[in-house]
DNA sequence: CCCCCCATCTGGTCACTGTCCGGATTCAGC
DNA sequence: GCTGAATCCGGACAGTGACCAGATGGGGGG
């Protein structure tokens, strides 16, 4: 009963995902393999290319699952501060989601599924955005709030901060990094004497 | 004369680099390939192996090479602001680099060319903050403007940002970024209300 | 209740890739 | 001018993505 599950596989396809997000998760996304993937699911090796067409397919799905999960998490922040909060904690707690999303050269560009998840998760940012911020042009602050948050996020999950992150939480880090940039010295430095 | 330079090519370890480099930058380094890169140099299809010893191999020598660069314009820089805009900058003239950085699933992580040149170029890092920065502990100071510049450097090369910045000067629009975080008006509840 | 349609999965094939190997060629130092 | 070593060639093998015709079986229309 367990190792082959008659002819129809029942969910496929979510099994398939969750075994390219561990493999991505461990071995990054060039490590990942169709037939590898089959392989683990126990079916034919041309079976997932029927729920994904490609690679290419199968890492837009995974994108554009990770742009939806993105946008749900930023739509539970209370804060601007929050909404970075939020979206650090995304990009540990999903780790292989986060790499796929922002490395298009491997997806299909045009998916209309992962255009419309993009635009939901960039729509919850300028929500959080507007609302903290009272200028006429909240766009830079929208980028700035966005690079700090994606920069920081990103250089931890490539291991670039390990040494002086160390072993505190890094959503901690990133709280006090917040914290000295936006509400930093008023007009100049006032010195540390 | 011209299609076969004899026996020996003469330069093949940089030319094999630089056709890489063309095509991480216009096609993403999942679209690199030895052979290609072996019949667009004019030479046998196991060649580049000897120079590089791996696929890994030629993309942690691109990276090593991106973090030596990379060194180099920081090490130009006056301000600690200016250093942000050479980081942007060189990941907008080396995309193909930064990309491969950036990714250490690619890379062979131990060698000792690339751990080098990375060091090399944190080392400026720091000093670029350290100049700046008057505080007893300049680490959180590093990680904001790394994050920031790192973020938008990602987010433009990802093509997250052509939307809002437009046909402005990525390194214009990051100048204000850094403007209007550091020098940002006095201590300002977020609330909208 | 039965039958047919169609989504799902199978098994095979082809071109391509990375990696390894032995051997050929040529450069550099003595 | 000779020899050792770096460089390059050509072949081989396993693994991969993509495509195809066909087998299977579940579910909706008759």
């Amino acid at each position: 009963m367990s190792s082959q599950r008659a002819y129809h596989h029942g969910d496929l396809r979510r099994t398939v995902l969750t075994a390219a997000l561990d493999v991505i998760r461990s071995d990054g996304p060039a490590a990942l393999s169709l037939r590898d993937l089959a392989r683990r699911a126990g079916v034919s090796h041309a079976a997932p290319a029927h729920h994904f067409k490609d690679r290419a397919g199968l890492l837009t799905a995974i994108a554009a699952e990770g742009f939806d999960l993105l946008a749900a998490t930023l739509a539970d922040a209370t804060d601007l501060r929050d909404a970075g909060v939020h979206y650090v904690r995304f990009a540990m707690e999903h780790p292989a989601h986060f790499q796929v999303m922002f490395q298009p050269d491997l997806h299909h560009p045009e998916d209309p599924a992962l255009l419309a998840a993009r635009t939901r998760a960039g729509d919850r940012l300028r929500e959080a955005v507007t609302e903290a911020v009272d200028e006429d042009d909240p766009r830079l602050a929208g980028i700035a709030a966005w690079s700090l948050a994606h920069g920081f996020a990103t250089l931890l999950l490539t291991h670039n901060l390990t040494a002086p992150v160390g072993d505190a939480a890094p959503e901690d880090v990133f709280r006090s990094l917040t914290g000295m940039l936006f509400t930093a010295r008023s007009a100049h430095p006032p010195a540390s004497r």
